[in-house]
DNA sequence: AAAATCAGCGCG
DNA sequence: AAAGCGCGCTGATTTT
């Protein structure tokens, strides 16, 4: 226990006492960070000192730990007359304050909870150090600073009190209608929804609030009765009745506002609102593109706006209640269930939620206009998130049938390996020893929670007969393959612990002579790969909507707009994102999506999109010769790593390179693996402990790769110094990309640290792949042409991963016809300047799915009706 | 009983 | 000394 007084004094008494990791011990930074703001606001450095908090040796610490430090440090604090601690540690502050979460407690002054120490007062704060790696954090140190001065001086107010300065909850139809008509003349409203579901079938509009500034607004029921029996149903207050006389003033409403409509991540409650308001049933486009025209004429989305204005490498919160946390306070604890919350309260979180939403439209849209975000925001992110409203309403088509023959076809898969791994003798002596593991755990666990240990018998040890090997359980599979089976440990986890993943198996099936041992081996991955699949992907198949009885089942994902740093869009709920493609049951899986009857399930990649966007934005020479002069790129970066072994060949000659291909195919074959790991700024090391080289190869092919490809290092080289400089790099549309940890060093310097060149790798990273922007710009280009068109109705987006846009198409060759080509032209756009070239071209090529997704058609570009309907003869 | 953490793995 | 990245999801295990 160590202590740092600010200012000598003569007595012996502080009564302000921060409490901070040792490792944080510092007393500039102490003073730099807590003391002098704290003196600003009219706290006295001569009552504060500070104590170091104890950790366990890894550098975490438990709730044991704490207790027990607890138990010397508050009794010392006492004793020098502490009444108010500043506590810089999450763990910590729970144990003292009782509280099960420490962030959401940030800006309140809680009182001690332990026993005998109820007379202090504690405040959370932030441990300093955290703001080297993310700069944004500042305002929760100041937010915590704030709390404790105005809690020492007696005018503390907790956050979020006195934020509602009018409050309307109209109650009856006619309320409600004179609310809405008054609600007209404001040119700006933020609108939020509470609903019964996540799911939009069956979410409802149980509450809906509308507030036209930060502090006023209104909020009333539509779908959320309450019980006028209090007793209906035990724990609940209310239920989903749809509200249709309600439900028609607001779709008026909507129809006639011409003002902008503020939303929180509009893509949940638009949809919802559509779905609820416009849709008759689920497969109706027409009511779905009448709403969608309607409720986003005229929208903010504040999850965009504080997405652009924060975006960075450090990571980014975007939940409405973290960002408006200084504002509205720990308002409302995730409701999970709205049913069980009274209508009155509500009432009162959802207008909550529409005041938070103007809070942060004042607070992040002047940054993100300060930021040059502006043009991105108004343009490519609106328009996406307009889109992706359509998409996540119209799902993607599958086969229950084809979902059930998977599912059965793969659970015999799993059967049988896991027969083999459990036949074998080793996992059946493995079996006894788990056996007893757990025989002797029960018996220790419940001696330790004993009152009287002494009394405690072991139990019967037939009790734990049924134990058995989980394949799926990493530190049973340590004990069979380390102990049991005795294999070298070849690879280690982030946590140091040995891996036992497939790529670890797959290693070891050649470090064991045993064929009995390399069965099991072999078994153990082909059972991990089948219950992965019957994991995840076949329990959300068959969770998708059965919407008519064409027998098509719409699986529904949604897509995240600022999910990423580097603008690319992520897929939750399922992820849509990571559906097998070309691994081993790829072609299974993509055999559950069909195309509907009447309908093409469609899609078009764009060609190699970030090698590409790799040569045309790095003007490298060796990269853009791949496709101006024909070079083979998997032979030319062979010549280089292995020049030595092919001294006939001239890496200047395209033909004398590509030769390589039929002279020399295995040391084609052997260069993609080191490719793909230099690409992405892997090193040396990587390609001895990844790919198993030696050393000497692993350095000699590591230098020939980047003797191909100075132009391209040197650019994004380039770029991070400039990053380094600035503190962001702009990335595709002008995304910005705050990078705060390398802005700290200097770049490439000796003494930089690890972390700053992961950020590095981070930024490089996002760099290429912000370009999948360009697919979300020719999805939202070829969508508002259908919109336009006389085919609106025709065409439908059903996904969008990253490099890739999947349509469906009515079965008419004459859509067909346009779709090919308007998409394609779409997708060949290449207007930003740092991509022009003038022979490099992007592109794109149609794929038509029949009967499903594992069976394509390519259509040549601009193909005209007949060549499709001759591609398309069975 | 619920939450948090870790390992592992699907995609690009 | 450390050395591809970034997404989201599941199951096992630990912690509270």
């Amino acid at each position: 226990m160590r202590h740092i007084i600010f200012k000598p004094k003569n007595t012996e008494n502080w009564s302000v006492a921060l409490l901070i990791k040792d490792g944080a011990f510092n007393t500039n930074e102490l003073r730099m960070n807590y003391v002098d703001p704290l003196v600003k606001q009219g706290i006295s450095d001569e009552e504060i000192i500070a104590f170091t908090l104890k950790y366990d040796p890894n550098g975490k610490v438990t709730a044991k730990t704490v207790k027990e430090y607890l138990g010397n440090l508050l009794p010392a604090l006492d004793s020098i007359g502490v009444k108010s601690l500043l506590v810089a540690d999450g763990t910590y502050f729970k144990l003292l304050t009782g509280s099960a979460t420490a962030e959401p407690h940030m800006g309140y002054v809680l009182p001690c909870k332990v026993k005998g120490y109820e007379h202090m007062n504690v405040v959370l704060t932030l441990n300093y150090q955290q703001l080297i790696y993310n700069p944004q954090l500042s305002h929760k140190l100041d937010l915590s600073i704030h709390t404790l001065a105005t809690s020492i001086n007696g005018n503390y107010q907790a956050i979020g009190s006195g934020i509602i300065h009018s409050a309307q909850y109209p109650e009856t139809v006619s309320q409600i209608e004179s609310a809405l008509a008054h609600l007209m003349s404001y040119p700006r409203l933020a609108c939020d929804i509470e609903a019964f579901s996540l799911r939009f079938n069956d979410a409802g509009i149980a509450t809906i609030s509308f507030a036209w500034d930060k502090h006023n607004g209104i909020a009333f029921a539509c779908d959320y009765e309450p019980f006028s029996n209090p007793l209906a149903v035990p724990g609940e207050y209310g239920c989903y009745s749809t509200n249709h006389a309600v439900r028609k003033l607001l779709k008026e409403f909507f129809t006639k506002y011409e003002g902008k409509l503020i939303f929180h991540n509009a893509a949940y409650d638009v949809k919802v609102m559509i779905a609820t308001l416009w849709m008759k049933h689920l497969l109706d486009t027409e009511g779905l593109l009448k709403g969608l025209e309607i409720l986003t004429r005229r929208f903010h989305d504040t999850k965009i706006i504080a997405y652009l204005a924060t975006n960075s490498t450090a990571g980014n919160i975007l939940g409405l209640k973290s960002l408006a946390h200084e504002f509205a306070g720990n308002w409302a604890v995730e409701v999970n269930d709205i049913r069980r919350v009274p209508l009155k309260d509500l009432l009162q979180y959802n207008l909550v939620d529409t005041l938070s939403t103007n809070y942060v439209f004042d607070k992040y849209y002047p940054i993100m206009v300060q930021d040059n975000q502006l043009d991105l925001y108004n343009g490519l992110m609106l328009q996406s998130q307009k889109l992706i409203i359509q998409i996540e309403l119209t799902g993607m088509p599958l086969s229950h049938i084809k979902v059930d023959e998977v599912k059965t076809k793969l659970l015999g898969i799993q059967r049988i390996n896991l027969l083999k791994i459990n036949d074998s003798p080793v996992v059946k002596m493995l079996n006894l020893l788990l056996q007893d593991t757990a025989w002797e755990k029960d018996y220790e666990t419940r001696k330790a929670k004993a009152k009287n240990p002494g009394k405690i018998l072991p139990k019967n040890r037939e009790a734990f007969v049924d134990m058995a090997f989980n394949p799926n359980s990493g530190p049973q599979l340590q004990r069979l393959l380390y102990e049991q089976m005795a294999l070298p440990v070849l690879d280690f986890t982030d946590k140091k612990q040995p891996s036992t993943g497939a790529e670890t198996i797959e290693k070891l099936i050649h470090h064991t002579q045993e064929p009995a041992y390399k069965e099991i081996l072999e078994a153990l991955i082909a059972y991990g790969k089948a219950n992965k699949i019957l994991s995840t992907f076949i329990p959300a198949f068959e969770a998708a909507l059965v919407k008519d009885f064409t027998g098509i089942a719409w699986l529904h994902g949604s897509f995240n707009l600022g999910g990423t740093v580097s603008g690319r869009l992520s897929s939750s709920d399922p992820n849509l994102q990571n559906i097998p493609a070309n691994s081993l049951y790829g072609k299974l899986i993509k055999e559950c999506f069909v195309s509907p009857p009447d309908w093409l399930f469609a899609g078009a990649d764009f060609n190699s999109l970030e090698d590409y966007i790799s040569a045309l934005t790095t003007k490298d020479p060796a990269k853009l010769a791949v496709y101006e002069q024909g070079f083979d790129g998997h032979c030319l970066r062979a010549a280089y790593y292995f020049k030595d072994q092919c001294p006939d060949i001239d890496p200047t000659d395209p033909a004398s390179v590509n030769s390589m291909k039929k002279k020399y195919p295995e040391l084609r074959q052997e260069s993609k693996a080191p490719t793909f790991a230099l690409t992405y700024q892997g090193t040396w090391h990587t390609l001895v402990n990844n790919l198993g080289f030696p050393e000497d190869k692993a350095k000699s092919i590591e230098q020939g790769y980047h003797d191909l490809y100075k132009v391209s290092d040197d650019y994004v080289k380039e770029r991070l110094k400039q990053a380094a400089k600035d503190g962001f790099v702009e990335v595709a549309f002008g995304l910005r990309v705050r990078t705060p940890l390398i802005k700290q060093v200097v770049w490439g310097g000796k003494g930089m640290p690890y972390e700053a060149a992961a950020e590095g790798r981070t930024a490089g990273n996002a760099l290429g792949q912000s370009y999948g922007l360009l697919n979300n710009r020719a999805a939202v280009e070829f969508m508002q042409k259908v919109w336009a068109s006389k085919y609106r109705y025709d065409i439908k987006p059903v996904a969008l991963i990253h490099d890739a846009i999947y349509i469906l198409i009515r079965n008419d060759v004459e859509i067909v016809e346009w779709a090919n080509r308007e998409l394609i032209k779409s997708m060949q756009w290449q207007e930003l300047p740092e991509i022009q070239h003038p022979t490099v071209k992007l592109g794109a090529a149609l794929d038509l799915f029949h009967p499903d997704w594992a069976h394509a058609t390519t259509l040549p570009n601009n193909a005209d009706r007949e060549t499709i309907l001759n591609m398309c003869k069975p």
